[in-house]
DNA sequence: ATAGGGTTAG
């Protein structure tokens, strides 16, 4: 017998220190009374089962061979099992076919060992194949190869293996029924799912688990719950995975008090300090805006897995707390035995797209290709998207280049970020490359289009993709897509063509529709067709503050400061803010915002003297404030003072004071900008000689010499 | 030998 190699012992981890020599077979505690009767077989069968690392598994294969037991079918299907559960399905394919006389669990193993990776196709083929030689599936095969139909959305195939299993009269088994709720859940045919468990004779906790997620899975949380009560009724233990259920139930319920009563059965259930359902948790009060209590439950945790780490970052990320978010990230690379993956770097890589933090992208570029991740496609699409909206669409365009393999959203990001830049034409061109070197363009594909055509008005070409991609693409437009084609028609001034588009699609327009089309009346001046959407987008959601705002600028622009009041004052009764307009900028590799008419900004006094002489300078040059932006009722000075203190404003006069002459300037802002500051940018970039790049929630601007690449467009 | 759970981009 061969001896086995040092490295064996830190695998087992129930045993503290195993002596390892050629006797350890014999030694292992699962030996019994029978060794003398089979003691090999057993040996390795046994240490199979504990065993979950490649080497000692290849140790365990080798060992088996030399012993001359390569035919014993038992070691065999155990041996398969054992590379499949470590996702070595090629060595597992490998001992599966030395198998002389496969029998049903051979085939059975190889199944579930495929399905387990994720390699459905794989699974398939093989049930296919198992088939073929004759051999029939049992109810461990039938309950391994479910999963496989759900997660590929076969429903045919689901739906005839189901009634292969009621045809050959199999007895109720639980494991089949609970996978058939599970595959009906991801097909998302909760009906046939509850249908399945409501025939059930016997149910365990994992077939009420199976029936509340799929509820919640399905978007019907509330009925999740009601199972869920029904299940506490008939007196079930409830385990982590339903709490898993029920938090993501509750996560789809906008009233946080939901999530906060699954966090008390979390802890009434004792299931509080697992790490999963922790993280889960955190996720509820991170999309309930609540990070400091997601933060807590952070800080709480004894042991901060990666994907922990990673959500935190993207709650900071979301939030807006960019240099949170970067300070965060160092941190987390400073933790020893944390390893960085894929799925932590897009999300900084995102986050300083988000806040237009170049130079720090810039690292996280650095690092991902040090850290070997740079070419996978997740975070590629995220590096495209962070050079392009720093405004860098060479970097972007030079990155994409360079990819090996690009997916849809890789080309989809790149389309976007010409789009943004105002390259309509560019756009266009990619899309049709896209589609010659064989990706398909998919929904998201259509909105790039078309809002690149948008942006550079480009109407015929977008109503032609418009229609071919839905004609021999067979993309199903839905409500993002009419609302870029309102938007198409809407900016050139068709705006009676949009109207028509809006009352004869087979939707209820929804709130980017009427933005879309109220935005173009704001452009063209159609005051009276503005203020009914304005009024419709109110009816349809009287609790959000953005509706008020665009209702009462409406009303402003027409200047009725009567019913801007009226608009202002049952939004302050009700208690309701708007998303603060900030702009920010990174110098040196910090990001620094500003609010509109922020005095108290801890940079404020080294910005106001530069402030002061910059709006001179530009009224020297022919600049006048545009007081129709303030839409209030003040006086002109009082406006106009208002304007000054912009955050856009604010940021630009921070950059020209902290940057040297000829430095490009470069300010993110959350909300389009107004008016007011596209007309000062165009003199600041003259007057300074500096270019100066604005990216709004829209599209970039390039202010160069008195210009802006937007064409005044936007 | 069999079923159910967390993070990321467009």
């Amino acid at each position: 017998m061969k001896r086995l190699s040092p490295g064996f012992n830190r695998y087992f981890s129930h045993r503290k220190s195993p002596t390892l020599n050629s006797n350890t077979f014999h030694n292992h505690p699962s030996f019994t009374s029978n060794q003398r009767a089979q003691p090999k077989p057993i040996s390795h069968a046994s240490i199979l089962q504990q065993v979950k690392h490649p080497n000692p598994i290849k140790q365990v294969h080798a060992n088996i061979v030399t012993s001359g037991l390569s035919q014993n079918i038992f070691l065999s299907n155990r041996l398969t099992n054992s590379y499949s559960l470590c996702g070595l399905m090629e060595d597992a394919e490998h001992v599966f076919h030395r198998i002389s006389d496969k029998n049903t669990v051979s085939w059975t193993i190889l199944i579930s060992g495929y399905a387990k990776n994720h390699l459905f196709i794989e699974a398939i083929e093989v049930l296919r194949k198992m088939i073929t030689v004759s051999l029939l599936p049992n109810e461990i095969t039938i309950s391994s190869i479910l999963p496989a139909f759900g997660n590929m959305g076969l429903n045919q195939m689901g739906r005839s293996v189901h009634c292969f299993w009621i045809r050959n009269g199999f007895a109720t088994n639980v494991f089949v029924e609970t996978a058939l709720v599970g595959m009906y859940s991801k097909l998302g045919f909760a009906g046939a799912a509850r249908q399945v468990f409501d025939g059930m004779s016997e149910r365990n906790v994992v077939a009420w688990n199976a029936m509340i997620s799929c509820y919640s899975g399905c978007g019907f949380g509330e009925e999740g719950f009601r199972l869920f009560n029904s299940m506490r009724r008939e007196g079930f233990h409830v385990d982590c995975f339903t709490i898993m259920s029920l938090i993501s139930a509750s996560s789809g319920v906008e009233d946080l008090r939901v999530g906060e009563g699954v966090h008390g059965l979390t802890v009434r259930n004792g299931v509080e300090s697992d790490q999963l359902v922790k993280t889960a948790l955190m996720d509820v009060y991170v999309n309930g805006k609540r990070i400091e209590d997601a933060y807590f439950i952070f800080n709480d945790m004894p042991v901060k897995d990666v994907v922990a780490w990673t959500l935190m970052l993207t709650a900071f990320s979301s939030g807006q707390y960019w240099n949170k978010a970067i300070e965060h990230f160092n941190e987390m690379r400073r933790v020893e035995d944390l390893e960085l993956d894929s799925v932590a770097l897009t999300g900084i890589m995102s986050s300083c797209s988000d806040s237009g933090a170049l130079h720090q992208g810039r690292r996280v570029h650095a690092l991902a290709i040090k850290t070997g991740f740079a070419h996978d496609v997740f975070l590629g699409s995220a590096i495209i998207d962070m050079y392009a909206n720093c405004a860098n669409l060479e970097d972007a365009r030079k990155y994409f280049e360079g990819m090996e393999e690009k997916d849809v959203a890789c080309w989809n990001a790149m389309i976007v970020s010409n789009g943004m830049n105002g390259y309509g034409n560019d756009a266009v061109d990619l899309f049709l490359q896209m589609k010659c070197s064989g990706i398909n363009p998919d929904e998201s594909t259509l909105v790039c289009v078309l809002c690149a055509c948008s942006h550079a008005g480009m109407v015929d070409q977008g109503l032609h993709i418009f229609h071919h991609m839905v004609r021999t693409w067979n993309i199903v437009p839905n409500l993002r897509h009419y609302a870029c084609v309102v938007d198409l028609l809407g900016r050139v001034g068709r705006l009676g063509d949009a109207y028509s588009l809006v009352n004869s699609m087979p939707f209820h327009p929804d709130f980017d529709v009427y933005c879309a089309l109220l935005s173009a009346c704001k452009i063209h001046g159609n005051i009276e067709l503005g203020i009914e959407i304005s009024e419709k987008l109110f009816q349809l959601e009287p609790n959000d503050a953005g509706y008020y705002i665009l209702l009462s600028n409406m009303y402003a622009l027409a200047g009725n400061w009567e019913c801007v009041k009226m608009a202002r004052v049952s939004l302050r009764s009700k208690g309701l803010k708007k998303d603060p307009g900030f702009s920010s900028i990174e110098i040196d590799g910090e990001l620094y915002t500003f609010m509109a008419g922020q005095k108290d900004h801890p940079q404020y006094f080294e910005v106001e003297g530069i402030l002061k002489c910059m709006i001179v300078r530009i009224q020297e040059a022919g600049y006048v404030p545009d007081t129709k932006s303030v839409l209030q009722e003040l006086s002109d000075d009082v406006k106009s003072d208002m304007l000054y203190h912009h955050s856009e404003k604010l940021a630009i006069a921070f950059g020209l004071g902290r940057t040297k002459p000829e430095t490009t300037i470069r300010v993110t802002k959350n909300l389009r900008t107004c008016n007011d500051c596209h007309f000062a940018c165009k003199f600041i970039s003259k007057v300074f000689k500096r270019v100066i790049v604005v990216k709004d929630a829209n599209r970039f601007h390039v202010f160069r010499e008195g210009v802006c690449s937007c064409r005044d467009y936007w």
